[in-house]
DNA sequence: CGTGGGTTTGACCACCATCAATGCACGTGG
DNA sequence: CCACGTGCATTGATGGTGGTCAAACCCACG
């Protein structure tokens, strides 16, 4: 079953109009685990801004392999359009909220020019990440692979604990495989080995503690032993 | 030594104003090969569209892994700030002939609102096709690397010969691969793989000619035997 | 308890990297 | 015009990293 991205009221979507105190009225809508936002070659007619929650996009190819392009967490945007579609799949991997913001909002500067400017900067700032992500695919083992994903984990999201830092994985190893270009054995092996080095500790299967950040730091970049 | 990104006359960039008849007039530049049109964390105050040539954006590890981000083809728009500054290297294969923008003719729709219109789809295409270097990067075996390179090229800038199409290759073997996130040996040997299996022909070392295009796609999308 | 999805671990292997030698084209100077 | 040097490409031999296949494990569910 195909799901509609349109702003609608149906099992997936509950739809709340804010009004805003003194600008325009703000709709967001919030999606349950596993429901798709939009899908790839959907017409794009709405860009969304990330409230709360995480989503997951991701591109597949015809055989069954997969990429995941990103993860959108609070504050990133998505659903940028090309030629008026979208070009990823993109659903949640917690219940997420979002704001919902018109394709005209971002193409045409005839409206409120303030959110014109800040969707615009959130496309250059989508451009300049993916980057690092070419770096990290292109280029680096997996255990710079997954050092790196952590590193910027750990600064996006991480939880202070303590002297420490705790991170929250919403996503399933598989996940985190197809955004490193892995597989789910080598990102457990490799999480493995980070644990027994003492440089992350592994509290929950989906909960990280770092232990030693400049370590994990280093190894990101590559300044291996 | 480091080149100025300015448009100002010195020995690597010759300016050229060109009146426009009936709009406002038009700057262009043109760069010789291997000159830079800017670095990394340099102010990005200016955005290049590609009119003739062809650029190649890096990013460079400390330890000198180096990963190509894209090629600049004409039609292609380089340069697209992300807080005030490139987020890549780019320097010129061939001697490359640039329309130049500034930043605030894609930041602030105060001017022409064609061009800003103009600058904005291309930031949204280029974030399309960044999707596919994803794919290919973190997915596909070298020879599904190499064939999906070659058939892009071929569709956007290849040349018909006879009934075939021909591929210049601006790049070195060392482009494709830091492209592909590959060695210059792997690509070499998987050029005479698809030569030996009459797919394609290497006239020049820097000229492709396409056999069998129907084949290569084929490869390119994993069908593969 | 029992079932099942996700994770971990192990054994083995393939693909691609690495190291090294050779080939080839081109430019420069004798 | 040839000898040489240089940079890039090709080819070969070998090894390591990460993939594949398979089994065990661990919880969170019912």
């Amino acid at each position: 079953m195909y799901v509609t991205a349109s702003p609608s009221i149906n099992d997936d979507f509950i739809v709340v109009r804010t009004p805003q105190p003194s600008i325009a009225k703000q709709t967001t809508i919030t999606i349950k685990p596993g429901k798709h936002l939009f899908l790839e070659d959907d017409p794009a007619d709405l860009i969304y801004e990330v409230a709360s929650g995480v989503l997951r996009l991701t591109r597949i190819m015809e055989d069954g392999r997969r990429q995941v392009i990103a993860f959108g967490y609070p504050g990133d945007t998505v659903g940028f359009p090309s030629n008026g579609h979208y070009h990823t799949d993109c659903d949640a991997l917690v219940p997420t909220t979002l704001i919902v913001h018109r394709r005209s909002d971002l193409e045409s500067a005839k409206g409120d020019p303030d959110l014109h400017l800040r969707l615009l900067r959130a496309a250059l700032r989508e451009i300049s990440g993916m980057q690092d992500h070419f770096m990290m695919l292109g280029r680096k083992s997996s255990i710079e692979k997954l050092a790196s994903f952590l590193t910027v984990l750990s600064t996006r999201v991480g939880e202070p604990l303590g002297e420490l830092t705790q991170i929250a994985l919403p996503m399933t190893r598989a996940d985190i495989a197809d955004f490193l270009g892995l597989t789910t054995e080598t990102i457990s092996r490799t999480f493995t080995q980070l644990r027994k080095s003492q440089i992350i500790a592994i509290d929950h299967v989906n909960t990280v503690i770092i232990l030693k950040p400049v370590a994990l730091r280093a190894i990101a970049q590559g300044d291996n032993d």
